[in-house]
DNA sequence: ATTATCGAATTCTAATTAGAACAATTATTT
DNA sequence: AAATAATTGTTCTAATTAGAATTCGATAAT
């Protein structure tokens, strides 16, 4: 292992970073009464005329067991539909409803306005610079689940 | 607003990383029957004597309302224990029990190393500076809360 | 001293979460 | 074509999560 115990802490931070950032953008999110994962489900599709629940679920990072009651709900809540795909009878296309793209329009040039604010101190070279710094830790990520799939469990 | 239209990317990058590190992490710890939330408190109490809930949720960043669950899931498992604090009516302190210790003792090198693992490829230097980027970040998220606490709800 | 305010922890609720098991459908193999 | 395997989405379970309300003890103000 080439690094010292300074690894603890940069994850701690990880996790730190992670959870403001949520609470910050669930704050806003629930002014229009829906949870951030709701939220997400319905700006996801505002960019797009409906998908399958599995890409819905790899674009939002929502697993496919949490994404039908996501969907459920925002569906009594008029925001969403289901409906059968032709090509595959397992699939399924949700869409935003009338009402769902409505609130999709009419909100979501402030919500990223609020996300930005985030950032006015920030060069986008900074931006993008922490993003790669970033995906290089999730691969490394990727990379160690890879190889600890195919060990022997003895660790421990 | 001084950012582009790259800023989405990096918060999603931001949770991808979260969430691959988390899965990462709760498969090794899942071995040992506990759940991450659990494992991360077993791990803070080992480096003391004990502590209260209070100050244990900030070292864990799980909120108070979770905590309880989880310290209670924690004692009927015997690896942690309540006792009324002297000083104060109101506080409690939470231990690890003697078979609590025994886990945190036996596990917690080879959990490091696990985690270890993911920064082979990291310099010192490089990993410091990810966590300096990514507090910045984490304080951005503070001082926009507290500014948008004082001001009127007239978004969306 | 009494009241009022504050702080610590628990309880409660609705929602999310991961993971496993399952049913239904499609794709592949033989 | 028939059997097998893989994929899609739902259902189920135990745990976590945030947030609000509650209880009880401590502290401050009058």
């Amino acid at each position: 292992m080439s690094s010292d115990s300074t690894f603890p802490t940069v994850l701690r931070q990880l996790l730190r970073t992670h959870q403001a950032f949520l609470s910050y953008a669930a704050r806003h999110v629930h002014r229009l009464e829906l949870t951030l994962p709701q939220y997400d489900v319905i700006i996801t599709l505002g960019k797009t005329a409906g998908m399958q629940p599995k890409k819905l679920g790899e674009e939002t990072l929502i697993t496919k067991g949490t994404l039908t009651g996501v969907v459920s709900r925002l569906e009594d809540k008029g925001l969403v539909e289901r409906s059968a795909s032709k090509k595959d009878g397992r699939s399924q296309i949700i869409r935003l409803t009338e009402a769902g793209r409505a609130v999709y329009e009419q909100t979501f040039p402030e919500h990223l306005a609020h996300i930005g604010r985030l950032f006015d101190d920030y060069a986008p070279e900074e931006i993008s610079k922490l993003e790669a710094d970033l995906q290089r830790l999730h691969q490394a990520v990727i990379t160690a689940r890879g190889d600890h799939i195919e060990q022997v469990d003895d660790e421990f």
